[in-house]
DNA sequence: TGGGTGTTGTACCGTTCGGTACACCCCTTC
DNA sequence: GAAGGGGTGTACCGAACGGTACAACACCCA
């Protein structure tokens, strides 16, 4: 019950935010605890390990996030390019049209790579897996519904750096229109 | 000339290591130091404007690195296919197979994207314009020529970012090895 | 009405941060 | 061998860092 009725999931919403714009070191606790509107007191109250409880936390929402908007629908039944259409929409959504960096790309660079190697490496794993099982459904074998979904996850990702590195968020936007033709081809 | 008979470029090298690793903000001048074997005086001798300037530095010398070893051989005459397979030796060589993180992303993501947008804009827009360049030649239209490019820009980052994240240098090698096929398909 | 619990602001801790001042040292040049 | 200047180590600066202690607050339940 944060000071103005923030809910547990608004704070770590807005601790995303930080996060993912200006990476773990660059987040410093006077700007996490502006953007929750939360005293320092209050943020080790919270999180009583600091920046590595806030991140793990941000995480673990990230992961339910994808969970139900992403790898849920990806899973569920349907035709498959129906459900990487859901994928899209919510990628899309998430990612600001392209304007909002990755926060796990943040942290798999940087200095952290090492220290939350575990749940990043989960999320990205069960991405790849969710999106391989849509391929698979669409006839492609294992392998090559792997190595695909791998390729989608990482268009994706450097479709964010490289919009963010020339200033142009169409190279997102005609990232994500392709993905289902080169999914499903 | 510094300590222990280092060049400037070797110190900017080694200036570029600690970076593309931590980043802007987790690169500390005490890392920095340590890792050219340059004292902080001595430091701010070379780069009296502290870190910025190192990283200045830091991305003339990529970019002047990558004109020579990626951008000459791809404008230079002589059958696309192997001035492409020139650019992806030369990119797995930098990239360590892909166990060494882009000093670009790492500038796009995190806080400083604002500062250094103009010279990492640049190195971008020469690497796509570049690669396009070739596939103008191979026959493809400017326009496909260049949405191709980025396509293959975008994926490199983005195979940078997963390997990472999962730890599994082989994505890195299957994306740089899918590149020619795909580019010229 | 009186705890008790969860939450908060304030003040503070030691450390490290980026950055500066300056004396000194070596090496050249005359 | 004196003068000069590039280069360096040492010591230091104020600020900001991540993190803690604690007293007071608000609120619920008895």
């Amino acid at each position: 019950m944060p000071a103005a009725q923030l809910s547990r999931d608004d704070v770590v919403a807005r601790l995303l935010t930080v996060f993912r714009h200006r990476g773990y070191d660059g987040a410093s606790l006077q700007e996490l605890s502006k953007a929750t509107g939360l005293g320092k007191s209050s943020l080790y109250h919270y999180f009583p390990n600091g920046k590595d409880d806030m991140v793990r936390a941000v995480l673990a929402s990230l992961d339910e996030q994808l969970r139900e908007q992403v790898f849920a629908p990806l899973r569920a039944a349907g035709a498959p390019a129906r459900r990487i259409a859901v994928m899209i929409r919510a990628l899309d959504a998430f990612y600001a049209q392209g304007t909002a960096p990755c926060v796990l790309a943040q942290l798999v660079l940087g200095s952290t790579h090492a220290r939350f190697r575990g749940p990043v490496r989960a999320i990205f794993a069960e991405w790849v897996d969710a999106l391989a099982t849509v391929l698979v459904d669409a006839g492609l074998a294992r392998r090559t519904a792997t190595a695909r979904a791998q390729d989608a996850v990482l268009r994706i990702e450097g479709a964010l750096v490289l919009a963010g590195g020339v200033g142009d968020t169409a190279i997102f936007a005609r990232t994500l229109k392709r993905l289902p033709a080169d999914l499903l081809a």
